[in-house]
DNA sequence: AATTGTACAATTGTCGACAATATGATTATT
DNA sequence: AATAATCATATTGTCGACAATTGTACAATT
């Protein structure tokens, strides 16, 4: 019988995250379009599953879709999309602190404590693929646990706005701003867990 | 050279146009599972152009997808998460004016005047289904306008929220409502487009 | 009788091949 | 020489088939 706990993650999904990942770090120029033949040889893998995970990130407004002519990496917002989106972020995880907060349990204060572990070991290396990566972890967590379908909502926003993170100058501050977050929520203090997450989400 | 001015819709999106219609008229149980072989014979096309496409209404949030179990029916939100909705959708869609209303052109008005005309006719036959689709194609239309990327997130709100559209009670409020908008947007008055829209934005 | 184990049917996941379409280079025409 | 038409290549769209997985009915065991 197999160890692990975890479902295994579908291709399709493996590949959306390496994706997600590489184009949040600014790893895929916004210019070059994105190739399936490419990705399926990288990734050892059929077209099909590669033109799943494409059409996925495309709903999610990572990549921008047009038909017969592929896909290519989104442009990040403008200025103004920032302020909407930041808003839009404060409203949702909001909404999931109240809803979640009163059936916390003792394992997601254990995950969340493990996802501030490696958040705070990738801000010390300055590791930014990892930082973002942790950083849409960690939200993603209690917003997933309010609503799943609300998660998809939630993340085509989130990672639209991390889209332009590329320069973040103060690592530390990133790692604290988690960490009051997952005190405050360790505490079940509801309305300091809506406080700090506020703080933490702004547009850049 | 080819007498259409209209984009050849890809089958993905028509069966996905279809399949949205439908679910959010509510013809489609929420504990049955929907199958993708039936969908396959049903529109005479193969097994994979429907993956695509319910794999597109997973994202969206209308359908909820397990792994290796298929899809079902989203369940209609809360109350409290139709509130939220509600919200969400106001901001995207008071963004979009502010951001499209200079650059609108007489095409456009022409465009929003044909499915306001389409509407008013689908409110007189009581049809439920078709005024759904044409007031979802009437806010899409200036958020499409305003950002391509904001779009994708702003159809996951709505469509959640117009699941549980199925009790439109007054059927003559709905047409007035949205002629109000149109008539605010052809006199090219912000705030009174905003005004309108605003009004017409509320959780059932 | 309840429980476990096993074979079977139904369904989803993945693949390789071919068709349709777009892009770019080449040739023919004025 | 400039432009238009044509062909060649590359890329996406669609398909049918097979592999992997899940759920279920049924038999074997205690």
């Amino acid at each position: 019988m197999p160890s692990t706990r975890l479902p295994i993650l579908s291709m399709r999904q493996q590949i959306c995250d390496a994706l997600r990942g590489e184009i949040m770090a600014g790893e895929i120029s916004s210019n070059e379009p994105v190739r399936e033949q490419n990705l399926a040889k990288r990734f050892g893998v059929s077209r099909n599953s590669v033109r799943d995970a494409l059409l996925q990130l495309s709903q999610e407004g990572v990549l921008i879709y047009s038909p017969n002519c592929g896909v290519r990496v989104g442009s990040p917002p403008t200025q103004k999309e920032s302020r909407l989106y930041a808003k839009l972020r404060r409203e949702i995880e909001m909404h999931s602190l109240e809803v979640t907060l009163s059936s916390w349990t003792k394992e997601d204060d254990c995950n969340l404590n493990r996802l501030q572990r490696i958040l705070s070991a990738a801000c010390e290396q300055r590791d930014l693929k990892a930082i973002t990566e942790t950083d849409l972890a960690m939200h993603r967590y209690w917003v997933s646990k309010a609503s799943k379908e609300l998660e998809s909502v939630w993340l085509g926003i989130t990672v639209r706005m991390l889209i332009a993170y590329s320069q973040l100058n103060n690592f530390m501050q990133c790692s604290l701003e988690h960490a009051a977050i997952v005190e405050a929520i360790a505490c079940r203090d509801l309305s300091a867990a809506k406080k700090a997450v506020e703080l933490n989400i702004r547009s850049k």
